[in-house]
DNA sequence: GCGGCGTACTGTATCGATTTAGAACCGTTC
DNA sequence: GAACGGTTCTAAATCGATACAGTACGCCGC
């Protein structure tokens, strides 16, 4: 039989709870007797108070709990990724929390809600999920305090936003394109399905996608272009399998090698963009000349390549998360977070070829 | 009042049992029974068995704890470290497990071990941490399953180990240099740090450094070099801050911008060989023709760059330490598994030149 | 000799569920 | 009327700890 507290406190003769102040408290009884306890504990191959016990009766988990799709391979490849948890685990650190990564399944939705609800946590970081997935709603249910950057509906008046307006932030990487003289324009992004459904399907509609982050960013395009007189069915959109550097490469080679090439691609994640110029390289086309290619997120990287791109605050968006989770504001408005974005211009992207 | 089973059970009027069945084994109740305690529990608010309160009494997780050292930037910055979580995380998932990360200070030891103590978990997964770390003790006091990749004293039975001959695998590599008449060979690491201070402090022996992966990698090249006549006093060790390109890139200026000029330079990781390769060219060296360079991983750029390194299984050691952990064989044999690793001799090494 | 006070410890209630043994009832048959 | 095997549900025990009110006791000053 395994020891608990109250094992020790037979032993020694005294009350579970001076063994509990042994631990917990040491100021709340004598160095002798707390070290007689802690004798006795380890003669009786006590290991310690429970968490799970402790837990319980504190009405603290000690983690909060980040919610993916995306297998994990995926999502720490990209650099936005890990400058997110690394705010938001710099947030918990001080809150001596840890971070517990439930990396959902998209097919099995049972499993995804079942481990939504098993998780042992104080709250949750929703980081990249379609709107539809069940496992939000099953977030909700929790009654939990939640920081996510998606926008959604049904969330709770516990939720918490932190994000950015990232129609507008595109929106003024469109209007650049536009001012450059680009009409033939083209986006790549890698969470463009439509619904439930995955795969290159042609989009009716920015609003159909089931991604908040990747339907916001397409509607700025869509938003700035439409100024310019250029339509929606005007633009080729392609959706990748990941987030990674070489679908990036293959969704451009899908674009340049047709008649009409675009004169401007404009990815939704600095990773892919970082691909397409991998493609353009590749063909000896030159970027900013023969093709402009805007990114999102500005990673480190991008500076390297000179990409145009725009630039967002990925550890800060962590940081605040991460605070707002642990410590809930009472006052609503304080429970959404806008940071700014600004466009980077840099040498990958210019005038349009006449 | 929050709402509990009871409560529910009281609205009803029926017991906790049936409450708890409800939601956990709906076979075991009436269908028309289970939508009345449903409809009762959505009208109450109550949101469902507290995951914590299960966790103790079902004596499960639900989640394994992965300790690291490194602050989580670093730590997912090396495509390594990605794949191996990715292995880890695809054994989780089948376990219906999830990965609580605690990111440990070196400095604040109570807190590290505060952390460890607290965490809600089936099992401790030790990713990199310095043998000397009083967070591994703790990790041994919580008397759960654990699966390290480095051995350490006092590392109790239900240990697993999974990992490989770190120095066979660097052993190799040296004769390789050896082989192509490198006598002048420098090694770069981020982690030979001695016993508890840190700096660019120069090592007495191998065996002096606190990590395990380091100091084995390192005994490996020393006695390789030593088979050919090379003394480790004249073999030079630059310890960097990080493991990043950049640190690399810094670490290889340091000595080649110092006569006598080593011949060959030994990274004991390919990001760090990477930025090696970086100085060579922002210098004019040609790699494996003015300077030999190797790595150890193999990620995937290291292929891209022509970098010889030492392949090692990353995604296979994460899964295979999943496995063991979530389900411990009972024969302790069973419990120890050294993978096997390769050398891959790309365009990086060549002759020494003479 | 008594009230006041601080220290060191105890006892009980509580946290919110799961598990288990067993009660009540089903229609049938000896 | 009781024993059959089977469901559906109840009551009590269990999980392992923490919070908090309360008590015993020594010591002080008057």
């Amino acid at each position: 039989m395994r020891p608990t507290l109250q094992t020790v406190a037979d032993t020694v003769g005294v009350s579970r709870s001076t063994v509990s102040n042994a631990y917990s408290r040491p100021d709340q009884l004598s160095p002798e007797l707390r070290a007689r306890i802690l004798a006795a504990a380890t003669a009786l191959g006590y290991a310690g108070p429970d968490p799970a016990a402790r837990s319980l009766r504190k009405r603290r988990a000690g983690a909060i709990g980040v919610l993916f799709t995306a297998t994990l391979s995926y999502a720490f490849t990209d650099p936005y990724a890990v400058q997110f948890l690394r705010g938001l685990a710099g947030s918990a650190e001080q809150a001596r929390t840890g971070l517990l990564l439930l990396p959902l399944s998209i097919d099995d939705e049972a499993a995804a809600v079942g481990a939504v609800n098993d998780a042992v946590v104080d709250g949750f970081c929703v980081y990249c999920m379609p709107d539809w997935h069940p496992a939000l709603d099953a977030v909700q249910a929790r009654g939990l305090p939640v920081a996510s950057g998606q926008r959604r509906e049904g969330d709770g008046p516990l939720n918490a936003f932190v994000g950015i307006d990232e129609a507008a932030a595109t929106r003024s990487a469109g209007e650049h394109l536009v001012a450059l003289g680009h009409r033939r324009v083209a986006i790549v992004g890698d969470d463009l399905s439509v619904a439930r459904v995955t795969g290159p399907a042609r989009l009716a509609s920015p609003a159909d996608i089931g991604y908040y982050t990747s339907r916001e960013r397409l509607r700025g395009y869509q938003e700035a272009l439409a100024a310019a007189g250029v339509g929606w069915s005007s633009i080729s959109t392609v959706n990748v399998a990941g987030n990674g550097r070489a679908d990036g490469a293959e969704a451009a080679g899908y674009l340049l090698d047709r008649a009409p090439r675009p004169t401007a691609i404009a990815a939704l994640s600095d990773i892919l963009a970082l691909g397409v110029l991998d493609a353009l390289r590749e063909r000896g086309l030159r970027p900013g000349h023969d093709v402009s290619v805007v990114g999102f997120d500005d990673i480190p990287e991008a500076a390297a390549d000179g990409l145009t791109t725009v630039h967002q605050p990925a550890a800060e968006r962590g940081r605040r998360s991460g605070q707002l989770l642990l410590d809930p504001p009472t006052d609503p408005a304080d429970r959404t977070v806008v940071l700014p974005t600004k466009l980077v211009v840099r040498a990958s992207t210019g005038p349009a070829p006449s």
